[in-house]
DNA sequence: GGACTCACATACCGTGAGTACGTACCCAGA
DNA sequence: TCTGGGTACGTACTCACGGTATGTGAGTCC
């Protein structure tokens, strides 16, 4: 049935008709997994209702992925992405970093209201994964952008910061993003659970602009006397 | 040989010969899984391996507990109890609430570095319990010392917060040492990383106290016009 | 001291990840 | 146009592992 399988396939000129036949299922099998990983968790999804969903076998999913995790990874990376992308879609034009922070920190909490971004970045993410991989994953998209916001905010005040203190700030400030998201995607009332936490970074961010017109230096804020 | 296993034995005054029997085979399970657990993973280790490890079968598993996820809880609660000890113990004495946070984001940092605590709480722990038993768990332990210190430290201040603002300040927190914590953790020098780290959050926690000698209300510091 | 129960041990089953191998189809070259 | 080869799968199987059903012997209680 060449009719409906031409459907699913995207147009790709300079490939070959097999070639595109095989692209187009291994998107299914990511597809259909992601589907699947999301709403029944990585353990919990069998291969065989992933290959039944993408209407193949287990030798095409070994064909095309080495097994189970690697899958996921691929499942991983598309969800990683496409987050990516919306986050830095709403950065577009804006210039002021204040104001960048505040959009990037607003696209974030919808962002991870998606129940894929959920479950398979953070719930998932870092137990399928491992540590290692999962951040290896995370720093060449999200927190990349985070790290960005993160440094043009901080150059915005008069301090002096190496590379290994913005990434230490960058880390902070992508856990409490992470942290405060996940706590507005279980809430309630989600908007208003998203206006607290915008309201306590903004806070946060507030202090620094008061400390940055205070001309208080960084290094020594915290090395008191004691110990 | 009752010799032997006499020391493995804790004492329970109360507890007959075979309740002691008992309750000593199951502390048994609950460690040998720990180390295991921290060592390969949940889903790389085997129950064939824990039973091993701690000398019995899988019978005296299935007869202590429901399946393998029960066990893993038992751990998970275990090292999570172990952690609050450890952080509120570092919190005894001190009166003020700036002290308060700093002694507590210290030993905080020293826990994290721990690996059973990094594996099987914040690797692991959202995977295999579920976001919602994660949270309850956490919410018990250590997120509850964390909300007591923001919540004298924020008190310090002359804001009037309301309780969901306190646990949305609360979150960030959390997510914000749990992921700085990481990075320690797998830093080179981690010493060097936790200086950074405190050096970073006590900047934070600085610039509140600037605001708060400005008297800088809260609920208005993002609400700009735009939007 | 005998019935009873608890704390296991043993033997087994079902599921699911991974593998070895077979095969149909497309495409390049003669 | 035929053909050899390689790609993209399908089929059938193995094996590890979580879970269960059932047996059993040592304590416990009356």
């Amino acid at each position: 049935m060449p009719k409906s399988v031409s459907r699913l396939m995207p147009v790709v000129p300079g490939a070959s008709r097999r070639q595109q036949y095989s692209a187009s299922t291994k998107r299914a099998l990511v597809e259909v997994a992601e589907g699947l990983f999301t709403e029944h968790g990585y353990a919990n999804t069998s291969l065989d209702a992933i290959v039944a969903g993408a209407r193949v076998t287990k030798g095409a999913l070994y064909h095309h992925f080495s097994g189970k995790q690697a899958l996921f990874e691929a499942v991983f990376e598309r969800v990683e992405t496409d987050a990516s992308k919306t986050i830095n879609k709403a950065l577009r034009g804006r210039r002021d970093p204040w104001e960048k922070a505040r959009a990037g920190l607003r696209a974030f909490l919808g962002v991870v209201q998606e129940p894929q971004y959920r479950r398979i970045v953070i719930q998932e993410g870092p137990a399928v994964l491992g540590y290692e991989r999962f951040r290896e994953q995370e720093e060449r998209s999200t927190f990349a952008t985070v790290l960005d916001i993160v440094r043009s905010v901080l150059g915005a005040g008069s301090w002096e910061l190496d590379e290994a203190m913005l990434q230490t700030f960058a880390r902070i400030f992508f856990g409490a993003m992470s942290s405060a998201g996940e706590s507005v995607a279980t809430s309630d009332d989600p908007e208003e659970a998203a206006d607290r936490v915008e309201a306590a970074i903004g806070f946060i961010i507030a202090g620094f602009r008061s400390l940055a017109e205070s001309g208080v230096e960084l290094p020594d804020t915290l090395v008191t006397d004691d110990e």
